[in-house]
DNA sequence: CTACGTGTAGACCAATCGGTCTAATCCCAG
DNA sequence: CTGGGATTAGACCGATTGGTCTACACGTAG
């Protein structure tokens, strides 16, 4: 089961992926992650040996789970593909208001901005493709063709990457919301 | 006319506008810039009183400049605004690729790294929607309705952000390449 | 010549950066 | 109880951060 308090690893990675996210990996310190996570230095380099890199790592996976829940409670429950991804853009469009219009994805946030070793692209490439992969299943599930299904994917994982920059930019979540349309997913919008 | 010796403020706004491209505002000392544009720390305060933030502002408005060009470069020669459209496409691609496969949008990484106040947002806003507007603007000339025009700028603006991103993580140009074909810019892709 | 405004040059500063290190504490095994 | 690994705690470090400040070089006006 999972205890109600988080241990103090998961206070480190919970607070690093949401500054992270708003910051970027350079515009948030160490220092400001163990004042949210009320962790001392020791305990940090105690789980992460490797220390900010490492826990950037650890952020990335955390929130790109949260990412994959937040899918699967669109599409899950969609009685189509087109009507998943729309649900799934409506709810990132509330999460991106929620954020005072401004956080957008959490893995571009954490990863880009950082050193530019391998290890933080190859992250990168691991967890879109994860995303990608996971919504093209969807999309297979609905009985897409395979090629069909990881095209409609990733569409709407550059669309929606694409939308996050200019809803931040213009303090709306008017292009997330837009999407769908945008795409074609939307009902009679075309051949979805 | 241009001098062949770019002035000491131009140096400076040149070499920050490439480097917070690679690694983001936060990601660059002024130091690093200064050597760069081999200048002494005086002439930046005396250039830019506000330092680093004023010179952020000055080098997302070359960069902006700079993309306008390349875009301008890719519409007024094509037959078609989906002729334009691939074709700028295709531009930015091999800048992409000449980049090491790394280099996104420049206005991205140089204003929404920083700090978040209100003027950082603001001018990407304006040059976001400068962009946008002039993409339009080739729509319109190329025959097409305004508000049709508009979407498909903004739909092409919109992919371009996701597709750089993607591009990016996955070290190769070919997003930004099948763009044109995801939006239906590509010959024989539909409706355009 | 002097006077002055523009711009260059870099020493210098406090604050913060990420990281290391030692000591203390916790908690379970025996 | 004792022993010992896991974890917490935070002092401390050198390097770097963005920014300020003074000195001076240069050109032009008077």
């Amino acid at each position: 089961m999972t205890s109600l308090i988080p241990s103090t690893r998961d206070r480190l990675v919970l607070n690093a992926a949401l500054l992270f996210r708003q910051k970027g990996y350079h515009g948030v310190g160490v220092a400001e992650i163990l004042a949210r996570a009320k962790a001392p230095k020791g305990s940090l380099y105690h789980h992460f040996p490797n220390g900010k890199a490492d826990l950037a790592l650890a952020a990335a996976d955390w929130a790109s789970a949260q990412m994959q829940r937040v899918a699967a409670d669109a599409f899950e429950t969609a009685k189509s593909f087109d009507a998943g991804a729309t649900t799934f853009c409506f709810k990132l469009a509330k999460l991106f208001d929620l954020s005072d219009h401004w956080d957008g994805c959490p893995v571009s946030s954490t990863l880009f901005e950082g050193p530019q070793n391998q290890a933080f692209r190859e992250k990168a490439a691991s967890v879109f493709s994860g995303w990608i992969d996971q919504i093209a299943e969807y999309g297979r599930a609905a009985g897409l063709p395979r090629d069909i299904a990881r095209d409609r994917a990733e569409a709407l994982f550059i669309g929606l990457e694409g939308a996050w920059v200019l809803a931040r930019a213009l303090k709306t979540s008017g292009p997330i919301k837009r999407l769908p349309r945008l795409l074609g997913f939307a009902p009679g919008s075309g051949d979805g």
